[in-house]
DNA sequence: TTTTTCGTGATACGACCGTACCATGATGTT
DNA sequence: AACATCATGGTACGGTCGTATCACGAAAAA
């Protein structure tokens, strides 16, 4: 046999080929020939690797929230070894903002397969339901958490703030993207929300 | 000269068959055949009103914010007569939710509208930051309103909640058009700003 | 009544898209 | 050494898309 190539290894290529040109130029604009050229590969291989573009579609969104996720992670590793419930949640909240480049694509493409699986059925299968459900649940827990602990306000809603908080993140995110809000305004609103939720912390009486 | 047609009006038309139509199929799946069809005219005829496809997307997006602003405007009519502040913000808020077909389409074709404009330059030129821009400026004002009236509580930051609202509102529509979240548990949240915002009525104590 | 101009139709053109097909090195196996 | 098979390139095909072109009836203006 020949040369026997890494094929996870050279779809996640041509999935990070998809996800550069498709952040630049937008997903609907994105063709095979696109991704084939920004990979720096034939077109013939794109379709080799991946036989249809729905697939490579689809391989795409699940390449696009692996590498959110790693993301989330980083930051929340950068909050320093056990961050409390309100690092925690501040670092997801705004690992989602389009603060940087990375984030900029982040939210652009998962906000285009979003609104894409409304129509397109195909995409609609799962991963639409799962992921904004486990961040929800995630950050139920932790405003569960830190109310359990005396960090947070006893008489807060855990699900209700966490959904909120994720709303809102969303949305201003796209409101950045669009030009209309500064990341900095959006931070601020965050962050009044979250003096709001949670107590001063009774660490060190200054 | 010959018949001598209403152009606005049949722009007008052929602007609610594209609506029409990308409500159906998602506005990147539409194409000038499918709106001629939808509109019951020749291909020609779409081409003859609007020169270009961008054209026709644009006056698209004018004639989906007219449309929208005429809902907003009868959901505030059937509130009653000098409907409270209170009232007049859950009429601006539950407006822009999916919860009929016509505010899933509306949902669907503005963010989609949104989307676009952040890579297709042409879109990007005026619209996206004006229309949200009047909604947060109206929702803050009548937020101050309240609160010097006694109605909302006095520590409240108009803007700021404001902005909140309009953003929750926003991506919890996404999730009820994906199909994440049911309109019910949206004007739930919903609700549950508007009672920490708001103070309670204090007209006729029971 | 002639003429000009508007509204409308049918159709053609060039470009691009996703996909399919054919060919050919390279590399293991036998 | 011969062969089977994987990886890759080149290219062609059918379809669709936005746009342009040609043509014609109808009605207001002369």
């Amino acid at each position: 046999m020949p040369k026997r190539v890494d094929h996870e290894e050279r779809r996640a290529q041509i999935a990070e080929a998809l996800i550069r040109v498709a952040g630049r130029r937008g997903l609907h604009a994105v063709g095979m020939r696109d991704v084939a050229a920004e990979a720096g590969v034939s077109l013939r291989l794109v379709q080799y690797y991946f036989e249809t573009k729905e697939k490579l579609l689809f391989y795409g969104l699940q390449h696009l929230t692996a590498r959110f996720t790693a993301r989330v992670g980083a930051r929340l590793a950068a909050a320093g070894p056990d961050p409390g419930p309100r690092a925690t949640v501040e670092a997801l909240l705004l690992a989602s903002l389009p603060t940087d480049e990375e984030g900029r694509t982040f939210h652009l493409l998962y906000s285009s397969y979003a609104i894409l699986s409304v129509t397109d059925g195909a995409l609609a299968a799962q991963p639409f339901i799962d992921n904004p459900d486990a961040a929800e649940n995630a950050l139920t827990g932790l405003l569960e958490t830190a109310r359990n602990a005396g960090l947070a306000d006893p008489s807060v809603a855990p699900r209700t703030e966490a959904v909120s908080l994720l709303a809102m993140a969303a949305a201003m995110g796209t409101s950045i993207l669009v030009g209309q809000r500064t990341p900095e305004s959006a931070i601020a609103v965050l962050h009044h929300h979250l003096n709001r939720i949670f107590t001063p912390t009774p660490t060190k009486p200054q």
